[in-house]
DNA sequence: CTTTGGATCGTCT
DNA sequence: GACGATCCAAAGG
């Protein structure tokens, strides 16, 4: 992973990077679906309105892992891209699974044990207790265990599954400290990748920046999958 | 199968 | 004070 091909537009670097492998100590992952933010010039970006204590990272050096915060429980990983100096980044959707698959799903279940019956609050769905619901149905574990489709398909997922968060924000990703690692195997992108709008924007969603490797089941949201052209 | 609503809190207005 | 680059399960067809 030379660093001067991540010195790119976001826009051309995103569909090179799938392929590549995501190693986080044992964990392997191969990424299957990316999207593309061009910070400045992109108002669905984070750094569309200049720099803030959240949004640094993008502003330095290519080759760096952006990890962001949202809806109060997930976290999202990006690679930087273009210049220090300047704001872009390619986020990461989806992984297939490659090795430490017990790992992921231990990452990803954890939450089952861990969450304790709250107090007071009551909630309709997810994981929590709901009222009336005995302690040891959230103490054993899911149902069925997770299928591996479901280890990394989806942007916050396959943090879950490498347990990327916060405190990894900045890393670089080439040098492999902390135990977090871009690596090229090898296996070449797609000579013809899946492309589509970006997922879950309300500005700018309609921009063909998001693309994956064709066919793969790790991918999420299938039914968004519409490969322009022929 | 698709749709819907809740969870939950850092960040920026 | 509002809102997410999301996920999950329950409800509805």
């Amino acid at each position: 992973m030379p660093r001067g091909l991540l010195a790119g537009d976001p826009v051309d670097v995103a569909p090179l990077l799938l392929n590549k492998l995501l190693v986080r100590d044992g964990r392997v992952g191969r990424i299957v679906e990316v999207e593309a933010y061009r910070g400045a010039e992109d108002p669905a970006s984070h750094a569309f309105r200049g720099r803030t204590a959240r949004n640094a990272t993008m502003f330095g050096p290519p080759g760096r892992l952006y990890v962001y915060f949202t809806y109060g429980m997930h976290f999202c990983a990006n690679v930087v891209c273009w210049p220090e100096g300047v704001a872009g980044a390619v986020l990461l959707r989806a992984l297939a699974p490659v090795s430490g698959l017990d790992a992921m799903r231990e990452a990803r279940t954890a939450s089952w044990r861990g969450a304790a019956p709250a107090g007071g609050g009551r909630s309709a769905g997810g994981r929590a207790a709901a009222g009336g619901v005995p302690p040891d149905r959230v103490t054993t574990a899911p149902p069925k265990a997770l299928p591996d489709r479901q280890l990394a398909s989806g942007p916050a997922r396959l943090c879950q599954a490498l347990g990327i968060t916060r405190e990894l924000d900045g890393v670089d990703l080439l040098t492999g400290h902390r135990g977090v690692r871009l690596l090229d195997d090898g296996v070449a992108p797609p000579e013809r990748p899946g492309v589509s709008g970006r997922v879950g924007l309300r500005l700018a969603g309609e921009l063909p920046w998001r693309w994956w490797v064709p066919g793969d089941v790790n991918v999420s949201r299938a039914k968004a999958q519409v490969v322009g052209g022929r």
